[in-house]
DNA sequence: TGCTTTAATGTAACCGGTTACACAGCCCCT
DNA sequence: AGGGGCTGTGTAACCGGTTACATTAAAGCA
């Protein structure tokens, strides 16, 4: 591709100032003294030349890249992007770059990453983009790594921050049973490889087993944190005899979306005839039909925190290492609350 | 910060396969021939020392960074995720990185931008995060650029892409008018700098011209594209006495949901009191309430189309000056019209 | 006054790749 | 048989910064 013409470079700049290539870079880092005088005349000189250092090279000589890196498995959510929102702003206020990539670890051959130590000094992942062996390659050469979503496997010690993923889901299953009195609630399970549609598994059999009622395997279905998979399978569960429900939790807000639609057009009310809840408290949450309720999970919080812990890795400060963000239940209309509560 | 333990260089896996680190560099860039079994060799060894290339050294030796940049002045919005994600498709398909970077060319002291040509091959610029006069430097050192939701300076021949705003304007105004019998029409302006405001300001002008509607300097407000801003000033307008409008263009889809909300907690029923209608048909268009009619605005084919026109420009192909993606009227219930009409 | 510090600067090696140039050996062609 | 072309490889310069080390002059101190 393009080869840029060669700009100005430092040498450039020493010249025209008649000091030294060393002089220039000392000023332009000041980590040594210059003189006044000296300052000046190179101050000067970069604006007549309009030099700019170039960050490769600088880069070269430091080692250091002033880049972090994000690993997405995907954007096909909103999720991310007060994730994305969250990470940026810390992120700039360390003047840092941020280089975002999706990818999944799925490929086999040549699992070349693109990101890792040959273009950022540390990363985020998200989720399961990067499988335990990635991990542990980084691991290995002492790479500064954050997870975002998942914990750390036991023998890594890489810092994680998540939300209480478990605890929120038996919650807000309990609420569906103590105040609305439902005692047969699907579960829209989330894709398998991430953590969290894992934890909110455990939270939603803890729930039952806590009142005493059975987990019917038949009310356990893919609801893939995806809208049309989601009506996809409410729709089939509801079309089968002998499967009757009366509240669902959605796995996150997004298969939220699909299991308010499928469940409506079969002519049933939500939340009357079926409770629905979801989770994450996505931006579109409060505008379902009914509004949803769900549970809210500080995602811009999460990616902030994840960067700082970063940072904190970055400038060898301790970092925690397990970081598990409070999630609250919102109560809204579709568990068969009163309208009166809360319109966020 | 962290200065990473020197790592395996190619000059560790030249001794080690005892070739020269010319020939370590043409197997690995397979850019001239290299013998079957000298590979093989080289191959072996970088395996074993789990050799990465380092991507900063290669950057400065080729004058490329393989990196795009993209500057938005922030990411408060849900609008920069399908753009995102546009992007992103097309940076990964080229095997190119996506440097994101928020920022506002308003900061006068040292317009020290975070992208440019020290760190990315190209950038995207998003509206009005770079003023003019950094354009002006980019292109005098012939850097590639692509502009997103604003046209070129006319005297700079930068590439842009953005959308059909005012005529896409008039037909919705129009519609208003013409379908639902509306004559009394309130704008919410976005902000200034933005030209997709002023374009779209212009389009409800025209609209209003041609049926010999008036323009009243009281019903055009500032809704900034954003939520609060829109209900405060809908709320405002609606308090003043005299300025009875019975239908509103929010201007985009954002500053929709405020305007709803002032409105419907006036007392005031949409469609029937005051019709409602916005821009972009954002993910959440079709949840409020009432689903929004609105105009379609394909963001994440611009993202795509905008780092499409980068590469091309990076590869010195010819790449179109213009871009105008077609908009669409995307009617639901908030303009009037019955429900039956689309529930998208 | 003589010695130690400190400020200010220069020289040149270094970061880890790429690549221009040189060259050896082999094949093919006239 | 000799020369042109191709294959495969090595040497070393180069990309544009940083920085260890050396050096000089001025200032501080006993």
């Amino acid at each position: 591709m393009t080869r840029r013409s060669s700009s100005v470079t430092i040498r450039d700049v020493a010249r025209h100032a008649a000091v030294s290539v060393a002089t220039v870079s000392r000023y332009l880092n000041q980590n040594a003294p210059v003189s006044q005088e000296v300052s000046e005349r190179i101050q000067q000189v970069m604006l007549d030349l309009s030099y700019k250092p170039l960050a490769v090279a600088r880069n070269l000589a430091t080692r250091r890249t002033q880049t972090i890196g994000l690993v997405l498995h995907n954007m096909h959510t909103d999720f991310f992007a007060p994730l994305l929102r969250g990470i940026e702003a810390v992120v700039s206020e360390y003047q840092y770059n941020l280089l975002v990539a999706t990818y999944k670890h799925t490929s086999r051959p040549e699992n070349l990453s693109p990101l890792g130590p040959q273009n950022t000094d540390g990363i985020l992942v998200y989720a399961d983009s990067f499988n335990e062996e990635q991990l542990i390659d980084l691991c290995r050469v002492k790479f500064p790594v954050v997870l975002i979503h998942r914990t750390s496997p036991a023998h890594l010690k890489i810092p994680f921050v998540t939300v209480e993923n478990r605890t929120a889901t038996r919650k807000i299953i309990t609420h569906l049973i103590e105040t609305h009195g439902r005692r047969s609630i699907a579960f829209l399970r989330g894709p398998f490889e991430q953590e969290d549609s894992r934890l909110r598994e455990q939270g939603y059999r803890d729930a039952l087993d806590a009142h005493g009622l059975i987990v019917k395997p038949a009310l356990i279905i893919d609801g893939e944190f995806d809208q049309f998979v989601a009506y996809r399978n409410v729709k089939k569960l509801l079309s089968g005899e002998g499967q009757r429900f009366d509240a669902v939790f959605t796995g996150d807000d997004e298969a939220a979306i699909g299991a308010l639609r499928a469940i409506q057009e079969a002519g049933l009310r939500v939340p009357e005839d079926v409770a629905v809840v979801g989770f994450d408290d996505s931006r579109l949450s409060p505008f379902l039909n009914p509004p949803l309720t769900t549970v809210c999970a500080p995602t811009e919080d999460v990616g902030r925190t994840a960067a700082r812990l970063l940072f904190n890795l970055l400038q060898e400060q301790p970092a925690e290492m397990a970081t598990l963000l409070p999630t609250d239940i919102i109560i809204r209309r579709s568990c068969g609350c009163p309208a009166s509560a809360a319109m966020n």
